[in-house]
DNA sequence: CCGGGTTGTATTAACGTTCGCCCTGAGACA
DNA sequence: TGTCTCAGGGCGAACGTTAATACAACCCGG
């Protein structure tokens, strides 16, 4: 047997037929009457065989497979949606071409080559910097389909996302809410060029009239719990006050309380946290995180949904939709109001 | 300009060369002068032109993708698993194509027959029922290359593993160590017919003479933090003594901490969790994570290394090779002599 | 008994590459 | 001048499939 398996010519020498009758007997043409479709279907099981799906791709000029390229998988979120838009796509039967930047923009556009050489019917796209999108949209002014996974507006690309900045933005009112105003902020975003939590951050401020303090700006080296520990470790130790902090992600977060943990700084007592992303590991964490939580499963399913859409316009992209679910802020244990904080009047 | 991108032949016409020459000249053959190479090439580049790896792969018939199976992406060391091994093979100039079974035999059935359809050149498959292997036995009887990612002794397939019953044995043995006797185990594996960690657990038990409680044998509904928490409540409202558990995961070990933290339980005073897996989750966790530690980096390496050496194996493939890695136990917050425990003399 | 449909099957040409082989022209050499 | 070599390049087939078309046999009505 030859390496690959058995060939429709196989099936074809098999039974007699020639490889066209095999072929469309396979497939239930109606023109094949039923006893030579049985006998063509018994020989085709005997054999093993399998369509090759590479010499189908090659004369259907489609591949039935999406490119999904995430920055990394550290973050629990990211993990989640690799696995609920593998499980959509299977289920609509694509098959998901996986690949990490691993946080490095020449890496993401390498990626984007190979998912293209390799004829990916659409691709989705966790871009590293979410303003540098130059080579995504050169993509789609092909007429290439491609959705991303964060919302920037007016990048002229299709983005199925929840908004980060309101996110942020409730993080941040919450804390101002409950009495606090020095917020520390630990985000790992902004100085990679994805502004948009800080700006909610900023936004959440200016609405309470609070001004930010620029030396409670922190940035991590990454965005694992442990970048988070020691984020925590360079804030303590520059000596600035704060009574709250807002991390961008869970991860960051827990890094955060496992510090305070060991340094005996009570959470939330004496210093309130707040999270994003609402992980598990946040939710039954020791001290429950307090999150901005959306539904990740909705974004998953709209930008599965909206890549197969693209895909199904044969004559040209329509115009590109940008949705951004507005996700909510889940109070929980790790924060409350500062200690200093008088009742408000 | 056709929907997927110039071809050889749209090179050809715009330099007046044959597919030939300009097939030639693209890959550097020596046959080529520089001049006509880089006439063609400068032509390729404006027409934005890249191979397509579909026909590439038709008449290589090699498609230089290798498909990755896993169970599904709750427990963290699978993801750290899923980069490590993307990052790896793209090293090597390999694609992911990624799937997962969602813990569902049937479901495993049906993506390895995708793959194969896809002619992925090999595969890498953790699978979700350690001693039903009939359908990846049949695979590699075919010659078709296989690594799984547990250590399934005397299955005939290659694998690449930590050595999970070493693991649970040494978790165990650390627990009797330390003066406890009556240890629950919170396992979500040995219904599904992965008895290696129970395996390990049951020995030590009988190296240190030592009667298992059947009782305290605990079966989650799934792997997650969530499913801990709940094996947890039903442990405790059993109503059997223990001081000590031992769960399979640190995502479900981290649950039963949350649990503990909630009902007033003092871990470790008054019991003491050990997890399995290492995550960084339960490194960093409020209470740090008594737990199992393996090098998921070299386990992929060795597993990457393996596929593609096998892929290499024209000619049959050589005999089933499986490798155990021997794991560590990382002795951290959470767990500590038993309370009721005698100095041992 | 012939034209026209219907039924079942075969033939041919794609899809975009690569590979093996052949062709042409120019210079070297006897 | 005739032959050989070699550089530069082209032609055709193949990979495994599908789609379009062709063909052969049969049936039916007139």
């Amino acid at each position: 047997m030859p390496k690959s398996g058995a060939r429709l010519k196989d099936v074809a020498e098999l039974t007699g037929f020639s490889v066209n009758t095999v072929s469309l007997a396979l497939r239930d043409s109606p023109r094949i009457p039923d006893e030579t479709r049985d006998r063509i279907k018994s020989a085709a099981e005997q054999l093993n065989y399998l369509p090759n799906q590479v010499a189908k791709s090659l004369v259907s000029r489609e591949t039935r497979a999406i490119g999904l390229i995430l920055t990394d998988m550290q973050n629990p979120i990211l993990t989640n949606v690799a696995q609920s838009v593998e499980r959509k796509l299977a289920a609509r039967g694509y098959t998901t071409l996986f690949a990490t930047s691993n946080n490095n923009q020449e890496e993401e556009v390498r990626m984007i080559d190979t998912f293209r050489a390799r004829r990916a019917d659409g691709m989705l796209i966790f871009p590293f910097r979410h303003g540098d999108l130059d080579h995504i949209r050169r993509l789609r002014n092909h007429n290439y389909p491609v959705v991303l996974l964060v919302g920037e507006q007016g990048a002229g690309i299709d983005a199925v996302s929840m908004d980060e900045r309101a996110g942020a933005s409730k993080a941040t009112g919450h804390l101002l809410a409950t009495g606090h105003r020095r917020i520390a902020l630990i985000d790992g975003g902004s100085s990679l060029g994805n502004p948009e939590k800080m700006d909610g951050y900023r936004a959440a401020h200016r609405a309470a009239g609070v001004a930010v303090c620029d030396e409670l700006l922190i940035n991590p080296t990454g965005h694992s719990v442990e970048t988070g520990y020691w984020a925590m470790d360079l804030l303590v130790k520059s000596g600035h006050d704060f009574t709250a902090v807002f991390a961008t992600n869970d991860s960051l977060a827990l890094g955060i309380i496992r510090y305070c943990k060991k340094h005996a700084i009570r959470v939330p007592e004496d210093l309130s946290v707040v999270g994003f992303d609402n992980t598990e590991f946040g939710a039954f964490a020791e001290t429950a995180l307090t999150t901005v939580s959306y539904d990740v499963e909705r974004i998953t399913s709209l930008a599965v949904d909206r890549v197969l859409d693209l895909i199904a316009h044969k004559t040209g992209l329509p115009d590109p939709r940008i949705i951004q679910l507005e996700p909510d802020l889940l109070v929980r244990e790790s924060s409350a109001r500062a200690a200093s904080a008088k009742e408000l009047p």
